[in-house]
Formats: structure tokens, sequence, C-alpha cells
RNA sequence: GUGGCUGUAGCUCAAUUGGUCAGAGCGCUGGACUGUGGCUCCAGAGGUUGGGGGUUCAAUUCCCCUCAGCCACCCCA
């Protein structure tokens, strides 16, 4: 029997690898249109990067070894703490604001299921050092015109955003809930779409005042009606981000929703997550700003803002739209000989096209002109450039352009210097 | 990690109450067509029915275990 991947990895074949090919194309190409450059860090962390910010359940589901120096080390698991490290250490030099984007492979170790695999890669974008609300409407820009760039529009991918501060504000001081219960709050707002049980739960377990369900009765209700929330003035930097898009003409694709929170603990600020309109898959990006996180992990004390975008998900909805993958044609002429003798011709005329920068192939053994046109079809070619004793006698070659059936002589010496397929 | 559904050629799927039911289409290879592809026709390769065990005269079909995939929860990097 013959041993498969992994679960939850990945063999990629070519027609799977030109998808990819074509989500990393649209994130480097936006990334850079938004004057981001890219840097990269290891794959292998030791386990205390992770210890220290992010909690008992991403650490519970690390890639997690001994190596032979006997250090403790993981599979990175996300991107955002070896960022701080890396910012850390030039954060004096660095001219501010930092925009800076990578694209990681990622590892966790949890059940898979569609959308979500053992590994994918990750488009990370951030800014650091830029407190203002502005800089959050920049990450959500950049996010918005990737999938614009993978033809998108407003009818297929919804933005959700919220703030954090807003839910806080109102928790604390119309609920008057304890700051030290926030959190569970939070993490009770976020579960509300998905199991409202345990959202419930949360709230039978603490004895409530009567004033206190009753905001927060009122607070749940306002979820789905941001208008008074919105009206807040904690909400003024969220409203100054939704100014910024609006001017930026991205305000379609953007829906205030105070129900997204994130699971993450570390945001503190804005929060938002990109889904596909008809909420058939899981979020196909999601991010936020994170203004402690840095002093934390790194000892620098920078606000940030960033997101996270997976190719797994955002693959599943190219595959929606336009069906299977095909890989990309990387043939444009196929050169095809009629007997042996004409072979040596062929030869110096593929390499010749070569040389051009042309795509070119040709039959490696022996095969009847008919094969021969048969393979070149099968490979996407454009042309096939058909060489037999008559052509080379006249210093010739036959041009069969595949998609019409058109066929023209050739000279050699034009082909070989500037003829256009 | 918890619960549920599913598992037949590379792909999409067939196979009456367990009884020649292991097949079709597409794809792949070759041929008709040794100087011209797409169409058509013919032939071939490819399966221990995910794996293991059990019940039975007989299992793709029933039972158990296991593996894998999918869905929900967990979590969402």
């Amino acid at each position: 029997m013959p041993v498969s991947a992994l679960p939850g990895f990945r063999d990629v074949f070519p027609d799977a690898l030109a998808r990819r090919r074509r989500i990393f194309a649209a994130w480097r190409e936006v990334a850079s249109r938004y004057g981001f450059e890219e840097y990269d860090g290891p794959p292998l962390e030791p386990v205390e990067l992770y210890t220290k910010k992010s909690g008992d359940e991403i650490v519970a589901q690390l890639y997690r070894f001994t190596d032979k120096g006997d250090r403790d080390i993981a599979l990175r698991p996300e991107m955002t703490p070896t960022l701080a490290r890396m910012v850390a250490q030039r954060a004096a030099q660095l001219k501010k604001p930092i925009r800076w984007f990578s694209i990681p492979q990622l590892f966790r170790y949890e059940r898979q299921q569609r959308g979500r695999l053992r590994e994918h890669f990750q488009l990370n974008m951030d800014i650091i050092g830029e407190p203002g609300p502005l800089a959050d409407a920049e990450v959500i820009a950049a996010a918005v015109d990737i999938v614009r760039a993978l033809g998108f529009g407003p009818q297929d991918v919804r933005v959700r955003l919220s703030d954090r501060r807003i839910l806080a504000d109102a928790l604390v001081n119309d609920v008057g809930l304890p700051s030290a219960e926030l959190a569970g709050a939070l993490s009770a707002i976020d579960k509300l779409e998905r199991n409202p049980e345990a959202a419930t739960a949360w709230v039978a377990e603490r004895s409530i005042p009567r004033a206190s369900a009753d905001a927060l009765a009122a607070l749940v209700a306002s979820l789905d009606d941001p208008a008074r929330l919105l009206a807040r003035d904690v909400a003024r930097p969220l409203q100054e981000c939704l100014q910024g898009l609006d001017a930026m003409g991205l305000a379609s694709f953007v829906d205030v929703d105070f129900r997204i929170v994130r699971g993450l603990a570390y945001y503190t600020g804005v929060v938002f997550e990109l889904f596909d309109a008809k909420r058939a898959l899981r979020a196909i990006c999601g991010g936020g700003r994170y203004d402690d996180l840095l002093k934390q992990v790194g000892g620098v004390d920078l606000p940030c803002v960033g997101f996270g975008m997976g190719d797994v998900v955002l693959g599943e909805l190219l595959g929606e739209r336009d069906g299977p993958p095909r890989s990309d044609p990387s043939v444009t002429v196929f050169v095809a000989t009629v007997g042996e003798e004409d072979r040596a011709a062929a030869l110096g005329l593929a390499h010749a096209l070569r040389d051009r920068g042309i795509g070119v192939e040709f039959a490696l053994k022996r095969q009847a002109l008919g094969k021969q046109l048969e393979l070149a079809v099968a490979r996407g070619a454009r042309a096939a450039v058909v060489i037999g004793p008559d052509e080379r006698a006249a210093g010739e070659a036959v041009v069969r352009l595949l998609g019409t059936g058109t066929e023209q002589r050739v000279k050699l010496t034009q082909l070989v210097n500037d003829y256009v397929f």
C-alpha cells in the first residue's frame, strides 16, 4: 500500500499549484501597491516564543518536539510572535510606520475539515507604529483589494467590522461588568452565533443583578442594530476607519457587525473578518489591532494592526467560482519532426527558440506526426512548427497555429530571430 | 479532543430482500491514420469494493474494530 500524505497535508499537483500561484501573485501585487516590504522568519521556533503569549490552546496544538540539541521547538503556528521579535530587534532604526508582509507556511495539529488543514500558507500584513484609525482602514482596504484583484466584488465577499473598545465600554459602563470578567464576556459574545447555548450558559453561571441583566439583554439586542453603539464617543476611531474606507470607495464591502470579536486574546481595538457573502465557508481573513503585544513579546512598545489571510479558504472560493483548477500552459511552441533525419534541425530550432525565452517542447522519441500534434494540443501550445525533408531543403519550417489549423511556411532565420507566435 | 455521516478503477457513479455484480462513462495507452491534432470506431492497462476481523454455504451488501474524508462543537493560526 502506498504511503499517503499525512492528514491535513497536501500533495500539490501542478493544477492546484497554478491556483496557489495566482493567490500568491495577488497577495504580493497588492502588498506592493500598498508599499509593504516582504520579510520571512524561521519555520522552526523555540516553544517559549509561543508560551509567552499565545496561551494553552495554541501550545496544545503545536507540532512540537525536542531536537538533537535538547531544545524544545515547534513548527510555527503563527507569524505574529516572530514578527514581534524581528521588529523589536530593529525598532530603533526602522522608520515608522513599518509596513511589512510575509507569506509563511504555518502548522497546527488539529482535526482537519474543509478550509482548515494542518498546514497552510498565510499572508500576514501588518502596520507597526501607528495607533490611528487610518492604519486600520489601510490594512482592511488591502485585504479587500486582494479579493478584488481575484475578481470578487461586494456581492461575493463581505467585511465584518467591529471594535472591542466599544463592546468593552458597554460591558463595563452599562452592564457594570468587572474588568476581570471582560475577556470571558467577549468570548461569550464571540460564541453567540455558533453556539448560543454556551453564551447563555456563561450568563447563567454568574449571578448578575437585575439591572445589569437588563443592560446586558439590551446590549445583545443592539448587536444587530449597530447604530446605537456607533453613536458612542468610544466609537470615534471606528467611525474614522469607516470614513477612510468610504473615501477610498470601499464602503460597499463593509458591514459593521459587533458580533465579530475574534478568538485571540491579544486584540485591543478594531477587529474584522472577511467572509464569502453566502457564509458557506470559514473566514477568508481575520485581523485587528493589537497594541500591547509587541511590548509583551519584544519589549518594545509599538501599536500594531494587521491581518492574516490563508490560502485554503481563498482557494475554495476560487474553486466554487471557476471550477477545478487548470495548470498554466508553459509550452508556447511545439517543434515536430516528420522523420528521424529531421531531428537535428528540430533540436537546433527548439533551442534557438528557448534562447529567445519561448517555451518549447518536442517529442523525446520517434513518433508519428499526428501523435506529436496531439501532444502539442494537450500541452496547450499555441503553435506547432513542423520540420520535414522538404522544409529543410528550403531552409524553412511549417508554422501551424493550433487554434485555427492555419499554416504558413516561414524561413528558419526568421523563426530564430523575431517571428512572433 | 467530543458527537454524527460517508468510503466501489485516476475521476464521476452503477451493482434487485446478502446469491456470476465487480461494471459503465470520462481520462490514460495503443491502433484504424508511418507529412498533420480536435470527431468517430476498435483494443488494452488499471480494483484483494479503504484496511483488519466476525456472522454465513455465500459479503460491495450484515456486525465489530481501525484508518481516511466530510459536518457540527472546540479552535480559528
